[in-house]
DNA sequence: GTCTATACCGCGATAGAC
DNA sequence: GTCTATCGCGGTATAGAC
């Protein structure tokens, strides 16, 4: 069982993911046809399904790597900015928001088409739930160590510091995807003003 | 041109659009075939075509009646109860919300079509600035009032405010949708503790 | 592994009697 | 206005040669 096989076809997954998201990004989950992915990936459509069985596959894979795209590089950050505060962290976030709409405007796809389709569901859910357990657990040690807190105080801090994240995170999605004449500045003064507290 | 006719028919749009927004909000709006619905209301297919002339339309109907109920209220307690606090109307939007969890499963359907539906797009968009600036209007009137803030601090503090009330307001829509193991007084106790800043 | 060609189904929408 | 029956298209997925 060589290994470069599987690189192959890791790679190969990869591209045709990309491929798959850009025609979800212009049409919907739905709403684009297995025929217009195949053409954008380039291949055939036998080619297509030796890599994935179902459209729903190719669906799941293509929300999972935008999720990732969010979270992935601000679970970089601890190890890369260890000090940095609330602030910075949502800051951050909400850059990383900024300078890949494509990933963004995937995601508010993605959580519209959880309501109705389960498998959709537990990719969405166990992200959120990620992102706050990122949060609890960074900002739980910190709000002891940093903000001097007892324990008790520390956890109720940190649940409503959390919940505070998600808010932000998902408004940002919707209204920088919906909202005629947002601004994406006055949102980051709004995201650091919230965390600052 | 009898009146009653005009009355009868909307009766009956108003019936397919509660039939059919069932069908949307357990498939989505691809998800939900013509024939479900059709099934749904009970009609047969040339009468319900009587009524709406494609599915598109029908999908923005629903749309718009899922959205007003967010808003329709809100802005009833305009005459209700002109002298409650931001914290006291963020608070009965919320409750809102939670009292009618179809509607708000709605409205993350419709966000996520928006993204890739331009006509769903402009019924979102136009319906998120319409809170915005309702929130706007009443509470730029409420900071110099009540607040005692002279009109260019007032005009600053209402802007963020309005931010804060959609970003609330979008949080509590995905979370409940979506967050395993969310809690809604939690969410309201942050909401709360938000609006009395 | 990848291709072409196609099976087969369910979709939105319509025709025409009543 | 409402019904039944059906059209034609485009959907996902597969078969079988290479």
């Amino acid at each position: 069982m060589p290994r470069v096989s599987q690189q192959y076809k890791d790679e190969r997954r990869r591209e045709i993911v990309a491929a798959a998201s850009r025609c979800f990004l212009e049409h919907g989950f739905e709403g684009a046809s297995m025929h217009r992915i195949i053409a954008a990936t380039g291949l055939s459509a036998g080619a297509l399904y030796n890599h994935f069985p179902s459209k729903q596959e190719l669906v799941l894979a293509s929300a999972r790597t935008a999720l990732d795209r969010v979270l992935d590089p601000v679970e970089g950050t601890d190890e890369d900015a260890p000090g940095g505060g609330p602030a910075e962290w949502v800051t951050g976030l909400l850059e990383r928001l900024a300078g890949d709409p494509a990933a963004t405007r995937l995601l508010l796809i993605t959580w519209g088409g959880a309501v109705s389709e389960p498998a959709l569901a537990a990719v969405a859910g166990e992200h959120l739930g990620r992102v706050r357990d990122r949060v609890e657990e960074r900002y739980g040690r910190w709000a002891v160590e940093d903000l001097g807190l007892d324990p008790e105080r520390a956890r109720e801090w940190v649940a409503m510091f959390a919940q505070a994240i998600l808010s932000v995170l998902q408004g940002y999605v919707v209204q920088s995807c919906l909202l005629p004449g947002f601004d994406h500045d006055a949102y980051l003064d709004y995201a650091r003003t919230l965390a600052a507290q």
